[in-house]
DNA sequence: GTCCTGGCTGAACAATCTGATCGGTTCCGG
DNA sequence: CCGGAACCGATCAGATTGTTCAGCCAGGAC
């Protein structure tokens, strides 16, 4: 059912791990996300060699989400963002998750402390829309009870460079 | 407090949106992120040109999150992420959220419906250091109360290829 | 029917970057 | 004191980039 990757990352496990130089790279690369790797190790002080090695080790290594990470639902027309969660009988957690991923507009699910709770990201294209994926999850075999909060409003948009900032120091 | 750029994140508003060519340069884009642009336009069948000029635009267009985005918690050695949602003081919700901001560990916060709620993913090196940030969040004036809920495990991960898919075909 | 605009193409250019591979250095733990 | 690991500086041919050109074509405006 999964792969071995699928496992390691739904596990929550830790990954190799970055040190202080790896935390510059990368913010460097938050600056400017195509950046050459010539300019990168300008930027740093570092030999392009060291760079090079440094970024296809992060690349490779599990560090990094694929690149599908960093694209707006908004750009694709989809202007509603909801999460529902969704309470399961405990022993369907296997066939709902399955039965959520083949839904395009889910995003992502994750399973919450407390019993057997779904945490699931949505997008919709419109409220129409919202409802009809509402219908679908559940409709999902397995699925107790769903609550659907709509998101109103991005008060602090996905980061991570404080937390970057505090590793380049470290 | 907010610069033009935060406030049109902040309202989830539409972006310039994409077409089925963009959709198709970026599930290329996906599964090589740092794929040149000469090697991109051989897969998609366009002009070195032509990528160059639709990459530029949605790279500068705001149809993609910041490189940050890619970045696995768990690289950084933070190995518990929670969901804290967050009941508000209903005229403290700006208070409230630049406190929020202020924690490093305070990843994304969004306004969910339901009266002033909201929905704060935090990231952690372990329980204790989870506890801290947890008392941090109740510290901010105007928080009247915090449910804490840990993830456990990541169903699905976060994707957008389905809805690439979609678009690429349309 | 004609004009204009916008997007795509193919081509050219010099400048830069890449991937790969040297040997040499420095630092740390065994 | 001896690896081993990480970094450096340098070299190479070959690929890629940014940029700018003119031509082409479809669709909308007049």
């Amino acid at each position: 059912m999964f792969s071995q990757d699928q496992v390691w990352r739904g596990t929550l496990s830790s990954v190799p791990g970055i040190d202080a130089t790896d935390a510059r790279l990368l913010l460097a690369l938050s600056e400017d996300p195509r950046a050459t790797v010539m300019a990168l190790s300008q930027t740093l002080g570092l030999a392009r060699n060291t760079v090079q090695a440094r970024l296809a080790r992060l690349e490779s290594g599990g560090a990094l989400d694929p690149f599908e990470r960093r694209l707006r639902p908004e750009a694709l027309g989809y202007r509603l963002t909801a999460y529902i969660t969704v309470t399961v009988v405990q022993t369907s957690l296997a066939e709902v998750s399955t039965g959520l991923a083949d839904i395009p507009e889910v995003l992502e699910v994750i399973g919450l402390s407390g019993v057997a709770d779904l945490l699931v990201q949505v997008v919709a294209v419109d409220a129409d829309d919202l409802w009809r994926i509402s219908e679908q999850v559940l409709a999902i075999p397995g699925v107790q009870r769903t609550d659907t909060n709509l998101a109103l409003r991005r008060f602090v948009d996905h980061r991570m460079a404080p937390l970057l900032k505090r590793a380049a120091e470290a």
